[in-house]
DNA sequence: GAATTATGTTGACGGCAGCAACATCGGATT
DNA sequence: AATCCGATGTTGCTGCCGTCAACATAATTC
């Protein structure tokens, strides 16, 4: 058995997870319209077939870049939020966590949310849906129960809409240059939402 | 002369409009990493090598529906905002159409923010700027001049975002599945903005 | 130590983007 | 009206890609 733990494996050392940098590097490079599984190969140093013994296909490798993406959101999140008590400062946190995580791992993050998967894979939909109940947990308690998931929406609409937007490059280079850069546009735009309303 | 004004052009009718048609319809069916020339050209009845006539690359017809997609944007904000005074109601009213025109005309609204276009197209990103100046002139009148731009921003942020997330298929079906339930959607989320906060 | 399984390679096929050479059509010139 | 010429469309090619099948080799298991 053991079949998947595969640690420090058999010829190349771990192919699988070379090709997940090699993958998450080229998109970096040359955008996703550009990933080939022919080039990660090269990267990573095997023939043009290796990879197909660690991913079904193409989009299988982006479905694990996807559900790694998700998990570090995840994990981002819960520690932005950690120590607050205010539920508002929790979904702030949260939204802010998020815009950093966006623009810290883009490549990632296109992934994610590139809707460009054929099959609605239920790893990578899973894993979407837990990072996305961190906000409604929180929403609740803003918006009262009932309302909760609609509040966790609007509350994901904001940092979402702002990542794409920067990933998109229809924001200003300067706020998109680091990721505190970015965090603290959040951090203004959300503070517009809160000061706009009555 | 009259080199761009083909009007009932030569052999075909007009391939250029067809083959926009058929690139709309393409993506619809197969998401936009589907989208092949050749098939647009099957489909409009042509051979592989036609569309190079109307399109320098692949990307030129991207930028093309791009810039359509843009028009139509505008000219649905435009119409949604039109009779409106309060610079808040003409906010929403932006808002909302934006998120409209996402659910009508996927196709186009991912293609003018999937940021796979290699070269950043001035003119795509001239149509994209001209569509968000429409949200900064009302965002002046409700957050002040000098941060209108930070205001635009906010306003642009939610419908974006939602937009992203519907056409992501990381809503409930039932508010996707018509561009009035999603009309009603992007409301009820910018209620939750206004109420929530103080 | 032998059998088995996991991993990697080579070579092939079909599809696509893009280019070049050729063919044809339609309007403009004379 | 005959001609010319540019605009439009076709055929065929090259190189790259995704994917599969057949083969080769290395690690694990018995």
């Amino acid at each position: 058995m053991a079949r998947k733990a595969k640690r420090k494996a058999y010829h190349h050392g771990d192919l699988r997870a070379a090709l997940l940098e090699a993958a998450v590097a080229e998109i970096a490079d040359k955008g996703l319209h550009g990933l080939s599984l022919r080039e990660c190969a090269r990267r990573a140093g095997v023939s043009h077939a290796a990879p197909y013994r660690h991913f079904a296909d193409k989009d299988a490798l982006l479905v694990a870049i996807a559900e790694e993406g998700f998990s570090m959101l995840s994990q981002a999140g819960r520690a932005a939020m950690e120590g607050l008590d205010d539920p508002r400062a929790r979904l702030d946190a949260y939204g802010i966590a998020y815009v950093r995580f966006a623009v810290t791992y883009p490549s990632h993050f296109r992934v994610m949310f590139t809707s460009e998967l054929d099959d609605p894979d239920p790893l990578a939909r899973a894993a979407g849906e837990r990072a996305f109940s961190l906000l409604v947990d929180s929403a609740a308690a803003v918006a009262g129960p009932e309302s909760a998931e609609l509040a966790g929406v609007a509350f994901w609409t904001v940092p979402h809409g702002l990542a794409m937007l920067m990933l998109d490059g229809r924001m200003p280079p300067e706020h998109t240059a680091t990721p505190e850069a970015a965090a603290a546009l959040a951090a203004q735009v959300l503070g517009v939402w809160r000061e706009t309303s009555r």
